[in-house]
DNA sequence: CACTTGACCTGTCCGC
DNA sequence: TGCGGACAGGTCAAGT
């Protein structure tokens, strides 16, 4: 499900939600996306109070004091904060979880976190005595474009490096940009004009710069109208993102272009579907800035 | 090294 | 009603 925008709306609410208060207890199954063992789980998280809940990409972290959580959502993975009273699932520990729900993490004033996964892309994992920022524990991921990490020189540079490559292929890859998936990337590259197929390095100088800052502005926007629910996302209230409403291309594969009109078409690229306006984006470029 | 493909899972939808 | 196939917002390992 969740790109930067659903996240960082799954992290606000946490922030409101659970901001110092302390974790008490935890339930959890035996599925795969545990990282790290229940039972080094539970030893680690007995007691420990909700210092801050942070971002990187698609990556998000509870920060304790004696280390790290990170909850990466993959496809499916929805987290949700319930109150105690008004859940009807298990109150204990040792009882069994309901199919799909995987963990259950226990704060005081009977508040609950739930981790829900159907197709177990997720991640569960703790980082033990980490202190230092959450991006140091995934090295190898490109800058979050909301974060002070995102620079233009830097783009550019790091944009050069990969001119072969196609740019929707590129705008996807977390190790290039921390954030973008497969909706944002194919509605970055509408409102710039930029057909998905075409290779970094025959983007013009305009296009670039278009990209550079389209790419924050978007996302900001799909955060303001809470992210895009299209199949499975709901954010930690189980509310839904209303950013559908705007989506020019993705997901709207026959249906008219909303500048021109022209149907927009579906193409296959990295075995990921791409959406795109074949007019507003033609394959050789566009000559207007 | 740069890039592509398939695997990992479950669920839904569509055509027959 | 059932069956097979295509498809789904992400990552990772293995292939060319």
């Amino acid at each position: 499900m969740p790109e930067l925008p659903e996240v960082e709306t799954i992290r606000r609410g946490l922030v409101k939600e659970l901001a110092g208060l302390t974790l008490f207890g935890l339930a959890a199954d035996e599925s795969r996306v545990f990282r790290t063992s229940a039972a080094v789980l539970r030893t680690a998280l007995s007691r420990a109070e909700l210092l801050a809940v942070e971002r990187h990409g698609k990556y998000l972290f509870l920060r304790f004091r004696n280390g790290i959580l990170l909850l990466h959502l993959g496809m499916t993975g929805r987290l949700l904060v319930r109150n105690q009273e008004i859940s009807h699932e298990p109150k204990k520990e040792d009882d069994s979880l309901p199919r799909h729900l995987h963990l259950r993490l226990f704060f005081e004033d009977d508040v609950v976190l739930e981790f829900w996964d159907t197709r177990l892309f997720g991640r569960v994992e703790w980082f033990p005595q980490a202190t230092g920022p959450v991006r140091d524990l995934f090295p190898h991921l490109g800058p979050d474009p909301l974060s002070g990490e995102y620079r233009e020189a830097d783009f550019y540079e790091r944009l050069k490096r990969h001119g072969g490559t196609r740019i929707k292929s590129l705008l996807i890859d977390q190790s290039f940009l921390a954030g973008l998936g497969n909706i944002y990337a194919d509605e970055v590259l509408f409102r710039t004009r930029i057909h998905p197929a075409r290779r970094v390095g025959g983007l013009r100088r305009f296009e670039r710069a278009g990209l550079f800052t389209t790419i924050p502005n978007l996302l900001q926007e799909a955060i303001r109208k809470g992210g895009t629910t299209w199949r499975d996302y709901v954010n930690s209230t189980g509310g839904r993102g209303n950013f559908a409403d705007e989506l020019q291309v993705y997901a709207r594969t026959g249906m008219p272009c909303r500048i021109c009109g022209e149907p927009v078409r579906r193409l296959v690229l990295g075995g990921r579907s791409s959406h795109f306006c074949p007019r507003c984006q033609p394959r050789q470029g566009t000559f207007t800035s």
